[in-house]
DNA sequence: GCTTCATGTCATCATCCGAAGACATCATGT
DNA sequence: ACATGATGTCTTCGGATGATGACATGAAGC
């Protein structure tokens, strides 16, 4: 077995890593610390500047592992759809979709936000609409994704009380009713 | 005529109103500073302490002067919707949709928030539902905001091209297509 | 004119935050 | 064992922010 070090560069950074991803999936980039980043980690906060660089390549680098990550999710496909608010009501909405709705200050972090959102939820949906010959897919693919969005984020933010509680799989099933493109 | 008089706390106090609306507007409440309100306004910050009592007691002053306070919209009315999306394109998401998306700290100052949010436009849209005898009205009503919402505010956030770009008039049809309850 | 209160201006405080660096401690190679 | 670099801990700095109160100034009543 593998002897647990006491000191890993990798284990702190991932530590780290982890802990900022909650954090921010929970309250956002601004109202997060470092210092409360640090302490979930169970890592001192001053290794944020030596492993990432700073509070900014931090959060670039909880960008790159968020959740989505996994094959391409088709918001229409109803079990992708649902396993996508099952995830934000469970863990909060994704950094990523926040960065949807309001925008991160510093413009080279927001662009990488952005960049993700557009491989992950845009494109594909993109594609989908192309194939099946609508008319704008990318006009038709942004509104869709930016929709979803507002019902995720919403979801999660206490605002929508019928819309926190009712079971996932309504929600889902309502959504694609309204959201499919007629047929 | 009415002598301008050159001390009046009365339009001291509408100053900072109107600029902290447009400031809210622009960057959220936390972004925003009650140094750049004063600025903006051309009235000293400190006043915003006597005439509201606090940064958040201005907040919810502007949430009661919200330009959606005409005649509840109906968002399932293209001409409302439109004029809804024009608004907040060109002034901003107000301060309540963004409250819908990313709760305030306060709990005080988000119940408030969520009231206006609504009585402006849920409480409307359900009320429709209800009448024209659908299911879930109430769900229906949220999902639908919370969507409309998503719509709005990422259109103004940059990370949509098309979705900015395109003229609110497409916008608003594609959405309502798409949004507009089967018949 | 003088008093008195409303209104406006300014300086300052306490707090929080991200960043940086000094210093301590452990691991590893020789 | 020792030296050296990696890793971790702690303090401190500079800046920003909301709040507060002391003080100044104008307005209104007598």
């Amino acid at each position: 077995m593998s002897t647990p070090r006491r000191r890993d560069s990798a284990r702190s950074r991932e530590l780290l890593l982890a802990a900022a991803t909650e954090l921010f999936t929970e309250r956002g980039f601004d109202r997060s610390t470092i210092r409360e980043i640090g302490e979930r980690a169970g890592v001192d906060p001053a290794l944020i500047a030596r492993y990432f660089g700073g509070k900014a390549q931090l959060y670039l680098a909880t960008l790159q592992v968020d959740q989505l990550a996994a094959n391409p999710p088709d918001l229409l496909e109803p079990e992708r759809a649902k396993a996508l608010l099952d995830h934000a009501a469970q863990r909060g909405p994704g950094p990523i979709h926040r960065a949807a709705v309001s925008p991160h200050e510093d413009p080279e972090v927001q662009a990488a936000a952005a960049e993700q959102l557009h491989r992950r939820l845009v494109d594909p949906l993109c594609e989908r609409f192309t194939r099946e010959g609508l008319d704008r897919p990318q006009l038709r693919a942004e509104l869709t994704v930016a929709a979803f969005i507002g019902v995720s984020l919403s979801r999660s933010s206490g605002t929508f009380q019928a819309l926190a509680q009712a079971r996932t799989e309504d929600v889902v099933a309502l959504a694609l009713e309204l959201l499919a493109p007629r047929r």
